[in-house]
DNA sequence: TCCTTAATAGTCACCCTGACTATAAAAAGG
DNA sequence: CCTTTTTATAGTCAGGGTGACTATTAAGGA
């Protein structure tokens, strides 16, 4: 049913496998052939947006076999002419439905890539993991097929498909240290925020609590980090002082950098 | 002469066409078949050294068309059953000289992934970029065949094949920023080393002079960044009082970081 | 022995930071 | 309208890390 396709034999491409090896790369003795095995790649997202206090991630349930009905991060081939960054902007507005407009100007990071032969039981794939963030939260169409989509909770996001569980740890990891010396927090931010906001963000990537008088100094005090807004208040829902609106910065690090508290994450 | 090979036809590996949509990858509307077009793997690495308060990296010079004569990064393809660390692990060993139980051994990060079309005329690559940091300097051997290898001034690493400048580029940053906030600059160093030794990496590194006081104060209050060797001293090459012999710690991470002089790198 | 060189020890003031306390401004309830 | 509640914002204060320096120790060479 569903045996892994076997790798392409040498013989089905002669004209590649006859191209001279690449690179400054020396063959090595015993040059194999073999090494020029194709493979394919794809993308890997892990999209997070903070809502509720809560960090989310967007999974996509999958409808085919392997690992039909589990979760998995959303994700898909690069196509022929296409780098792997233009792959995962295409593929993120796809699956967030948010207009390729939007999309273009969402952060994306790239985050590691993954190769393990055997992560995928049916052939040989690399993929290329992003990690983006997003503001608000439009609720995702559920991408036109049977495959269902939506924000999860990071701490329910578990048993993913694939090697997506170690994926989605790599990011959030990455994500919690750039916080640390980076503007990034304001990436999931709307455009104009209060500083209530964006302590939220650090306090539920984090997890931990932040006194709010020392975090508006030492964001105040970062140049560049952010800009107040000519919008001037917003209320945040009802009571209490409205809290002054302002904008992310041109600010890419931050120095120094606004260290989280305790020690490292063992 | 030198076309590049046309990507695999599609109806060259019809089990592979068949086989089902990898991940979550909610096929987007309009799938297409040539999604599964095979890449080329490859893995690229940045060593680096320091030698005469110099940082070097280690280069290959290409034997063949494209960029024939230019220096490139070392590297080479993944084989059907490796994983891309395993591959540059390999590469590196090679390249080095060094036996496969010492290039194990050492400290191998993973950067990013290059995967512009076009960035090897001659068919589709994807390149894993790897960074590794090694401590002394055993002048390479060859690698067997035409190509030179050897040790370079990272200044004077210009203009290398393919898009290595970049990748180049953003190793450097790479190293910079990590030696900040982990405890990687051992890496540079052999197994015992004074704390002279580890200043001179990171000076060179960064390109700035510190201090030499504050930084044996700095390094010596982070628990777990280097251990004291049982050694006891030894004699910097002749005049002067020996320096107390030091061994790497447990520490990855360094709380606080050890930030670098001046603002961030515009 | 004296001088040079390099490692190590020690000092001091400043600034950042964590922990708090106090005030201001708006909405809800009586 | 006044009070209460809630949240934003301002201000205080002590401790610790850091930058900039100076002093001391320990080796080799003239």
């Amino acid at each position: 049913m569903n045996t892994p396709p076997e790798h392409v034999p040498r013989d089905h491409t002669p004209s590649q496998l006859n191209a001279p090896p690449r690179a400054g790369h020396v063959a090595p003795e015993g040059y194999d052939p073999g090494a020029f095995e194709p493979f394919a790649v794809t993308v890997d997202l892990a999209v997070f947006t903070v809502r509720d206090a809560l960090l989310h991630v967007l999974l996509v349930q999958r409808g085919e076999e392997p690992y039909r009905g589990r979760w998995a991060l959303p994700g898909g081939f690069l196509r022929p002419r296409e780098s792997a960054e233009a792959a995962a902007r295409r593929e993120l507005a796809e699956e967030t439905g948010l207009g390729g407009g939007t999309a273009g100007a969402l952060h994306l990071e790239q985050l590691a890539t993954y190769s393990d032969p055997g992560r995928d039981p049916r052939m040989r794939v690399v993929s290329v993991a992003y990690a983006a963030l997003v503001p608000d939260l439009p609720e995702p169409r559920g991408g036109g097929d049977a495959a269902r989509a939506g924000w999860t909770p990071l701490a329910q996001a578990r048993r993913l498909a694939f090697d997506h569980d170690r994926i989605l740890a790599d990011a959030h990891d990455r994500v919690g240290a750039k916080l640390e010396y980076t503007g990034l927090a304001t990436a999931f931010c709307p455009p104009e925020f209060t500083l209530g906001e964006l302590q939220q963000v650090y306090e539920t990537v984090w997890g931990v609590a932040l006194d709010r008088p020392n975090f508006r100094r030492k964001v105040l005090a970062t140049p560049e980090f952010v800009t107040p807004a000519r919008g001037g208040r917003r209320r945040t829902g009802g009571r209490g002082k409205p809290a002054v609106l302002y904008r992310a910065g041109d600010a890419a690090a931050l120095h120094p950098p606004l260290l989280r508290p305790e020690g490292p994450t063992p």
